[in-house]
RNA sequence: GGUCUGUUGGCUCAGUUGGUAGAGCACAUCGUUCACAUCGAUGGGGUCACUGGUUCGAGUCCAGUACAGACCACCA
């Protein structure tokens, strides 16, 4: 067996996942009569590489899938990518710039012909980073937003909703980045706090009546005022209402309306209506017939409707408004203000609400059912508590936005006539109008990038063609993904499931949270403290990056990512690495477990496979893999590394062969388990490993998943030998606390408590080669001798450590007093409970017997131990 | 303004139905015997943010307070 001394992630991943890929291994079979498992990929999108927080989604895809692959479930989990439209393009837009191109100066065809270009670069960039990270995926069933197949299902959609008048085009205010040069859905606009100002402005009454005081932080809209409003109950202004004001720099008169969405608290009570740049003044001008003036370009300069301020951006407009006021005597204040500003989320750009024709989803039809699946638990999130978040967004949504003025993404399958502008929704032109003409134009326009993702787990799987894996594979099972992208994206999937597939896509929603840097920041570009996966599986291996994405992680919170995290997974990996090569020296065939004489080791080191089996598969199925992936570390390093390994070597390096072949069996049967439970962690090195593991044929990834085996359980067996390890423990403990050499053998007395006086004298060995024993003497007190010893107590009885003239008496004596304090402190605890007599009526009986249990021992333990010092009193005596 | 999360040893975090507080890293002492120094042995270190309540018993359940963070929201 030639395995390195440490082990090298570099020298075996690439070649593995090839083997891995190329035999199909990850290739979906549907198998009649057998319920599959399935996981769709949330489509990375094709605008740059993958970061820390996508390596955390695919290990949290991973895992399960082949958790349950090893299970026997035929298992899809289906990859792909996102075309990404707005952020994509916007990046493209970034590249060319530096080129000193435009998109006008390239044309819709040859910006388009760039934009694919793009995605066979990032999409082939991406998947083999995916691979790099060992996702088991199924290659030979990838998919591309805009594919054909999804295209087609995105036309299908926005037929039907057409159809059923779910979608409609009409002119509303929208939210639209200025730089961008589209509209946005409410979603896409992330809020930022920004210290601002409030400008008191007055607006006089007609022929030098009373006037009004409005208060606004955006002055430059007011070239856009068609009216101000006040409160139907503020006495103040009751006597304005229903007449007018003049509206300043333009002389224009505009009504003045009483509407309830005024605050009477805030600012002057008087509010200027801006319907055409602000939601709420557009609310007001629907209910008060208030005119409707645009004063803002698509590019954020203002248009004609501005006057004498045409051309300029907001920003100046602002600037020169304010100082003709003044000028004009009509500014009355200004306030320091803070508010949230909304922005572009994808160039974070102040967005300008805005008028203009769209296209919408009507909302309220699709999300009742969405809401209800969730409510009945059809849908189910995990950590629940995201259902709420869920149901926030969905019990108040509004009108979805689908139409963006960008070139990059699903073109709207709309015509219009170029006699009459009638239009015509359809996958292809019309034949003829109905008004005669035969020429038509496309909408200019394409989809919303998350129209598309909303269909993602049927559209992959052949929607709307009745494929075979549609019928076999929809409903999905489990969807993994981060809060962030609840509303974005997982909330259309349900409704989309729902009302095109008649199911819930899932039932099952896994939520992680972000990955941060040590320092609880987010990662990002701007602020260079992004870890690249990439870099750490170069360093220290798929594996360990793996690993340490799922240690200490609980679920739906977000967690802090340092390279010592990926440090301590790689030492673990050298660890199984280094337990498998030991095995492998002294065990090179297989050997079967059944029916062999177990010593109490092996009983102690199967019973805890047990459970370490038990635990693991409970974890994986809660979705908690930072749980899951601490047991197999417990287990695997302080219970089989640490303890049986060491104990097995008195039986390997023993000369009775069939105590060594049963040693064997059982290092070859723990360490197979171990690999099968660590390999949805850590796929490369269980693989490798379990190749060289004898008997094994075929690859790990389908090898079964361990069960819990009753005939290899043995509590009260195990429970014996904790008991003499804890003797270990304790002596060791002793030696170090006296300062004897590590190294340096000693005779070893041991007085057995009751029922440990075999299983002492069976252990004999053991005592030898953990705590440096030489003779071991296993009996009664009659066989110590007049000599100087160090001595102590534990459930398994007493040991006497003879060390002649390194013996100290006072100190000896000093060190028995901080025992027996100790023991005290654990008696008067459980006597103290016990002698509650609300403990004793109302607890649980295994918990009071545990506790007399516990008494008893620690009695018998103090007994020993107040022996032992009155004997040494008598020693200083003597001596 | 609303909702949610967090506050546990120097640091990063676990802690499943309430039953004597755990890990990794860091630290101290010792150790190269044939799996591993990417290691082993031993040790020090916590009134589980605070205040009440429920309970025989609370890190764990309830209420409130403080601090930190996230998300949502139309106060111009």
């Amino acid at each position: 067996m030639d395995m390195e001394k440490a082990y090298n992630p570099k020298a075996i991943e690439d070649s593995l996942y090839q083997a891995w890929e190329s035999s199909g291994a990850f290739k979906a079979e549907r198998v009649e009569g057998k319920k599959p498992f399935t996981i769709v990929m949330p489509p990375p999108n094709i605008t740059g590489q993958l970061h820390m927080g996508h390596a955390m989604d695919t290990m949290m895809q991973d895992v399960p899938a082949r958790f349950h692959r090893m299970k026997g479930d035929p298992t899809l989990w289906l990859p792909g990518t996102d075309h990404a439209s707005i952020a994509t393009e916007h990046k493209i837009i970034e590249k060319m710039a530096e080129e000193g191109l435009t998109k006008e100066s390239l044309g819709r065809e040859g910006f388009l012909s760039r934009a694919w270009e793009w995605k066979r670069d990032y999409a082939g960039y991406i998947t083999k980073q995916l691979r790099k990270l060992g996702a088991g995926c199924d290659w030979s069933r990838e998919r591309f937003t805009m594919d054909e197949g999804c295209s087609k299902a995105v036309t299908e959609v926005f037929l039907r909703l057409h159809e059923k008048g779910l979608i409609y085009r009409g002119n509303r205010i929208v939210q639209w980045c200025p730089v961008c040069k589209t509209a946005l859905s409410d979603a896409e606009v992330e809020y930022e706090q920004q210290d601002s100002h409030l400008w008191h402005i007055r607006y006089p009454g007609p022929g030098g009546s009373r006037g009004v005081t409005v208060a606004t932080t955006r002055p430059e809209t007011m070239l856009g005022d068609t009216g101000v409003a006040v409160h139907p109950q503020d006495e103040r202004y009751t006597d304005l209402v229903g007449g007018h004001v003049i509206l300043p720099l333009m002389n224009r008169d505009i009504p003045v309306v009483a509407d309830s969405y005024v605050d009477k608290e805030f600012g002057t009570g008087v509010v200027k209506m801006t319907p055409a740049h602000d939601p709420n003044d557009y609310e007001v001008a629907m209910r008060h017939n208030l005119a409707i003036l645009r004063v803002i370009h698509d590019d954020g300069t203002m248009n004609a409707s501005a006057g004498p301020f045409e051309g300029l951006t907001t920003l100046e407009c602002r600037q020169r408004v304010v100082s003709e006021l003044t000028r004009l005597g009509l500014l009355e204040k200004i306030e320091k203000h803070t508010h949230q500003v909304g922005t572009c989320y994808r160039c974070h750009t102040t967005v300008e609400p805005m008028t203009s024709t769209q296209w919408f989803v009507r909302m309220k039809p699709l999300a009742e059912p969405a809401i209800q699946a969730v409510r009945d638990g059809e849908v189910k999130f995990v950590p629940d508590r995201f259902a709420k978040t869920y149901f926030d967004w969905m019990e108040n949504i509004k009108d979805w936005c689908i139409s963006r003025q960008l070139w990059w993404g699903h073109r709207i399958p709309a015509w219009y006539c170029r006699d009459c502008g009638r239009i015509t929704v359809g996958a292809a032109a019309p034949a003829v109008c109905a008004c005669g003409c035969v020429a038509f134009t496309q909408d200019e326009d394409v989809l919303d990038t998350w129209f598309s993702s909303a269909l993602w787990p049927f559209s992959t799987l052949g929607w709307p063609d009745k494929t075979e894996d549609l019928a076999y594979f929809y409903p999905t099972d489990m969807l993994v993904t981060g809060y962030d992208i609840i509303f974005f994206w997982v909330a259309r999937m349900v409704f989309s499931g729902i009302a095109y597939m008649g199911k819930p896509p899932f039932h099952t929603v896994l939520i992680h949270g972000l990955v941060r840097d040590d320092q609880g920041r987010k990662m990002s570009k701007s602020l260079g403290n992004g870890i690249d996966p990439l870099e750490v599986i170069d360093k220290y291996g798929a594996d360990a990056l793996r690993f340490s994405l799922a240690m200490g992680v609980s679920p739906g919170n977000d967690t802090r990512y340092s390279i010592e995290k990926a440090e301590a997974a790689r030492n673990f990996a050298n660890k199984i690495w280094n337990a498998s090569r030991f095995v492998f020296m002294n065990a090179q065939e297989a050997i079967n477990l059944h029916g062999r004489p177990l010593d109490i080791t092996d009983k102690w080191i199967l019973s805890g496979f047990t459970i370490a089996v038990r635990e693991v598969t409970a974890h994986i199925n809660e979705g908690d893999f930072g749980l899951a992936a601490q047991k197999i570390y417990d287990y695997s390093w302080s219970e089989f590394c640490d303890w049986y390994i060491e104990l097995a070597k008195s039986r390997l390096f023993g000369t009775d062969d069939d105590a060594k072949d049963t040693v064997r069996a059982v290092l070859l049967y723990v360490l197979e388990g171990i690999l099968k439970l660590l390999h949805p962690f850590m796929p490369f090195i269980t693989e490798a490993i379990y190749k060289l593991l004898p008997g094994t044929e075929g690859f790990i990834m389908h090898a079964a998943w361990p069960e819990a085996d009753p005939a290899l359980f043995f509590p009260d067996e195990a429970a014996q030998m904790q008991g003499v390890m804890e003797m270990m423990k304790r002596i060791r403990n002793t030696r170090a606390d006296v300062n004897v050499a590590p190294g340096k053998k000693t005779r070893l007395f041991i007085i057995p408590a009751e029922g440990y006086q075999q299983i002492l004298k069976d252990s004999t060995a053991f005592f030898q080669r953990l705590v440096w024993a030489q003779d071991v003497i296993v009996g009664d007190g009659g066989l110590l001798l007049k000599e100087k010893t160090v001595s102590g107590a534990c459930a398994a009885g007493e040991f006497y450590i003879p060390l002649g003239d390194m013996v100290d008496i006072q100190k000896e004596t000093q060190r028995l007093e901080k025992e027996i304090d100790r023991i005290r402190k654990e008696i008067d605890r459980a006597s103290g409970m016990l002698a509650n007599p609300g403990f004793t009526a109302k607890a649980a009986a295994p918990v009071i017997q545990a506790e007399r249990d516990k008494l008893a021992e620690n009695n018998k333990i103090m007994e020993a131990l107040n022996r032992r010092a009155d004997e040494l009193k008598g020693e200083a005596h003597d001596g």
